[in-house]
RNA sequence: GGCCCGUUCGUCUAGAGGCCUAGGACGCCGCCCUCUCACGGCGGUAGCACGAGUUCGAAUCUCGUACGGGCUACCA
């Protein structure tokens, strides 16, 4: 049987990183056996879902290239579905019309709790008269519709990542809602557990891989699975993701979306990489793949069952490996649009060259894509301003000297590479009778602002370039120094 | 409260009874490289939650305890 596995998340917020680790792990199952990734959107809580929320997950998936074989279907659009199989099951007498009014429901799990009991519904209108049923509607009231759960059994599964499992139906809060109420008019819209379980019985799912804080929900799908006559998909159930206090990540701890890393400056190729490892290592233990080698291992056995922390120290790092084995012209790529959006003014297509170079430069230095804005400020305009220390670099004896014989040697230098820019130091220095450090951290200081920063020689090379380097050297040459 | 699940260095993890004097990676510390900051290289630091049991032998199996997490809707 072909695999077929399905990521569904629900528009109601954007694409959460919880959510596309999920989404690799299917996918990578996918790949492995050559199976079909289907992606369903679950709108049916239409009070919280959102147009631009499924917006958000279809290009975070994308971005991710987490591309998928079908879909993406929208539960609203097979409502339909919905109640034909809610027709099945009440027909069959798997389920019932409930009464009870929410504030009925509340009064009784206060009474369970006042007794130290679990909240649960009590079946109380699962075998109401026509009679009682007649007077209900007379009422007013708008029934839900309850899938009889009964009590007690054992329900059990052996779950791909945890093992054997095991539930007992009484402690599932008694008859689940599969259907609310009905508004005027408007038939009562399926519920979660209801959809899923019809959706993924349609679309043929062999795996269910979510998340940890689905197991609950498992043993009550086993059991609509089972009233539909359907057969069994397997199930399994990954580790969350965690917060540095320890527990499931949400929204309200911050960077939680997709959209939000990419903002950051990750890519998406290291997020992924990251990801995969929050839960999966590979056998060969290599910490840096691409999704299709991880897909050509992938396997549950080496998932673990724990959650595991977020770590952005690692995250950085992961990121910092991809950026520093990025070609300058693919580093060049992903830096314009940033470069840009910081308002640097430039040329994509005449300054190439300079900017492959200022990628070059940067490179090596760089965990996120952003850090080369500030980075590389001093090659993108004419003149720099100098910070305290940079400043006090120039005050130092001697720097004044090195500055004015690096502008007046600068000519015999006309094509002035990163090699040339060595020699053209070292004549200085010589010359000068000085250190080459108070030469070189001299330089550093009138051509870059600041006392630290990327490769020296590199730099001047590209401030040449750009017909810069000789003003960048008398703008801080003191007229009264000597 | 109830149910389910989990627990190896600070963090992510390897480990399926002897290969473990518990391995790797991130971080941190030190050294090297170096004009600087990074990068890179080398080295160091640090852990099997606890207690019983099974066994010749347990990080690995069993039970209990503790701690942690998830779930407990007419949300998904």
């Amino acid at each position: 049987m072909t695999v077929r596995v399905r990521i569904a998340p629900s528009p109601t917020g954007n694409l959460h990183i919880g959510t596309a680790r999920t989404a690799v792990f299917n996918w990578l199952y996918a790949r492995r056996h050559g199976g079909q990734f289907i992606l369903r959107i679950e709108d049916t809580d239409q009070e919280r879902s959102k147009p631009e929320y499924t917006q958000n997950i279809l290009k975070g998936l994308q971005w991710l290239g987490l591309n998928f074989d079908e879909g993406p279907f929208f539960q609203t659009q097979r409502l339909e579905r919905y109640q034909a199989a809610v027709q099945q099951l009440l027909d069959h007498g798997h389920a019932y019309y409930c009464y009870v009014s929410e504030a009925e429901l509340e009064t009784l799990r206060e009474a369970q709790k006042a007794r130290g009991e679990a909240p649960r519904y009590d079946n109380r209108h699962r075998n109401l008269t026509p009679e009682q049923r007649a007077e209900f509607e007379a009422q007013g009231r708008r029934p839900v519709i309850r899938f009889k759960i009964e009590e007690p059994q054992e329900i059990s599964w052996r779950d791909l990542v945890r093992g054997s499992v095991t539930w007992n139906s009484r402690d599932l809060g008694g008859d689940l809602v599969i259907a609310r109420s009905a508004e005027a008019g408007v038939p009562g819209q399926p519920l979660y557990n209801l959809a899923v379980v019809v959706d993924d019985i349609d679309m043929g799912i062999t795996q269910v891989i979510r998340g940890e804080d689905h197991v609950g929900n498992t043993p009550k799908q086993i059991l609509l699975y089972q009233a539909l006559g359907a057969k069994l998909p397997e199930f399994a159930h990954t580790p969350l993701i965690l917060n540095a206090e320890g527990r499931k990540l949400s929204k309200r701890d911050g960077v939680t979306s997709i959209s939000d890393f990419q903002a950051l400056g990750f890519l998406p190729e290291a997020l992924l990489n990251y990801m995969v490892l929050l839960g999966w290592s590979p056998p060969d233990a290599e910490e840096l793949f691409t999704l299709s080698k991880a897909a050509s291992q992938f396997d549950f056995e080496r998932v673990n069952s724990a959650g595991a922390r977020f770590d952005w120290t690692r995250l950085d790092w992961i990121n910092s490996q991809y950026l520093h084995a990025l070609a300058p012209a693919e580093l060049a790529d992903r830096l314009i649009p940033v470069w840009q959006a910081a308002g640097y003014g430039l040329d994509p297509v005449a300054e190439r060259a300079w900017l492959e170079g200022i990628a070059a430069l940067v490179g090596p230095s760089l965990a996120r894509l952003p850090e080369a804005v500030a980075m590389a400020s001093y090659l993108f305009v004419p003149e720099v301003e100098l910070d305290a220390e940079a400043v006090a670099q120039l005050q130092q004896p001697g720097a004044q000297a090195a500055l004015r014989a690096l502008s007046e040697s600068l000519a015999e230098f006309p094509e002035l590479s990163a090699e040339a820019a060595g020699a053209w130091i070292n004549r200085v220095t010589k010359a000068q009778g000085v250190k080459k450090g108070l030469v070189m951290r001299s330089l550093r200081a009138a051509l870059t602002g600041a006392v630290h920063g990327p490769d020296l020689l590199q730099s001047a090379a590209l401030l040449h370039q750009r017909g810069w380097l000789m003003q960048r050297l008398q703008q801080h040459l003191a007229p009264s120094a000597v």
